[in-house]
DNA sequence: GTGGTCTAGACCACG
DNA sequence: GTGGTCTAGACCACA
C-alpha cells in the first residue's frame, strides 16, 4: 500500500502523509475510498502503529482523509481529488527544482540526467 | 559562498557538507582550495559560525576537507575531485528515483516533467 | 558508565567515543545494547547534554552505534564486535609505541615501567 | 633531534616540550647543551618556525632552556638533569594508568600487552 | 520519554 | 587571524 523506507532521513509519518497527498491528487485514491488500518499498516512495515496513527491523524488535519466511526479512515468527500495536470506538477516542482540545482553543482549536462530519468519514468 | 535555505527540512549543516561533496566531485572546487572561513560563512549567512564548524567538521571526518593549522580549512588532497561523469550521476540517483516515484504516485506522464526539467537545467 | 576525565587534554567527546570502541571490540557492549540516554550521561558526569549527542553522533557515523527512534542509541547490529586479540592489540599499538619511546627517552630500563604495567593491569 | 608527528592530534609545540623534559630528566641533554636553532628544527621538520620557537619558549617559561644570547637556546643549568629513575617513572604514570585502563576496556589479558611492550622497549 | 538542531557567547589552541 | 570545545538553554521531531 505504501512504498515506505525507514532507514530514509525523511520522517516516517511524513513518507507516509505525503505519499497519501500525492496519490489523491492523482487520482490513485479516491474519495471515499478505505485506507488499511493503522494495525495492518503498522504490522506490514514491521513500525510503530503511534508513527502510522500520527500520520493518519495529520491527513485528517488536512482534510484529506476523514475519519469513518468504527470503520476506520477512509479518503475525504470533500477532496477535490484527480486535480488537474498543472496542479499536480506544482506538487513537483521543488524537488525539481532542487534536483536541476544539484545536477548543475555536479556539472552535469542536461543530456544524461534527462534520459536517465526518462528511464525511470517508465517503469 | 554557499546556497543555503534556513527554512528547508534539512539541517543546514548538512546542507554545506552536501554541498561541499557535490561541488569537489564536480570539480567546482578543486584540492587544495581554501575555503571560506568559519566566520565568514557564518558572518554571511547569518547562522551560527558553529553550525558552519560542525559542517566542516564532518566534511574533514569523511576525507572531503583537510585542516591546514591556523590558515583554515582546504579541499583534502587526497580528493580524487572531479569525478567521472558515471560517478556524479550515482550522487544524483537517490533524489532521481525518489522523483520518478513521486510523479507516478501523481500519476504524471513523463513528457511534462522531462520538459520542466529540461528547463530548469539550462539556467 | 563512562570514564570521563574533564581535565584532560583530550576532548570529552572523543574520550566517549574511543571508549565507546574499546568496549564494542572488547565485547563488554554487544550489538543490540542499549546505552544510557544522553541526559543521563551528561547529568551523571555534569557535562553538557550537546557533548554526549556529539559523541554518539560521531559513533554513529562511525558505524558503532545506531539510532533507534525514540529509544535512544544502541551497539549497531553491524559490528563485527568482540575482535580477535590481535585486532584488539592494533587499537592498543600506537600507544604501545609512544609510550617506549618515553621511556627511552627518559634512559628508563624495561624491567621498571614492565612490573609497574604488570601491576596496574592486575586491578 | 626531535621526533615530530605533525599528523598527530597532540599539537607540535607540547610534542617538542615534553620530548624536551623527557630527555633533560633523562641525561640525554646535560646542563650548557646547546639547542638545534629554530631555522633548523623548523626547516627539517617542514614546520612553522614560531611554533619551535613558542615550544623553546614555553620551556624557557619552565626552566628547561636558557636563552644564550647570540649562541641560541641551551639546556639551563639550573635544570637538576638526570632525575632519580623514581622520578622519572613518575613522568610515565600518567601514560601507564592509560595504557591499563584501555587494555582493561579491550579485555586484554596481561601477557600479550606486556610482552608486545618489551619488545618495543628493547629497539 | 528519546535524540537533533541551533543560538549566543565564552575560552582555548594554533600559527 | 584560523578552527575547536564547551556551556546553558531553547525548541523541534519522533515514538
Amino acid at each position: 500500500m505504501f512504498a515506505i523506507q525507514p532507514t530514509s532521513a525523511e520522517p516516517i509519518y511524513r513518507q507516509i502523509v505525503e505519499q497519501l497527498r500525492r496519490m489523491i491528487a492523482g487520482g490513485q485514491l479516491s474519495a471515499g475510498d478505505l485506507l488499511p488500518s493503522v494495525r495492518d499498516v503498522a504490522g506490514f512495515h514491521a513500525i510503530n502503529p503511534m508513527t502510522v496513527s500520527r500520520a493518519y491523524g495529520m491527513a485528517e488535519t488536512e482534510g484529506l482523509l476523514e475519519r469513518l466511526r468504527g470503520k476506520g479512515m477512509a479518503v475525504a468527500a470533500t477532496t477535490r481529488g484527480n486535480a488537474t495536470q498543472a496542479q499536480r506538477m506544482t506538487l513537483l516542482e521543488p524537488q525539481l527544482q532542487a534536483l536541476a540545482r544539484h545536477a548543475q553543482e555536479l556539472e552535469l549536462p542536461s543530456d544524461p540526467v534527462l534520459r536517465r530519468l526518462g528511464r525511470l519514468l517508465e517503469d
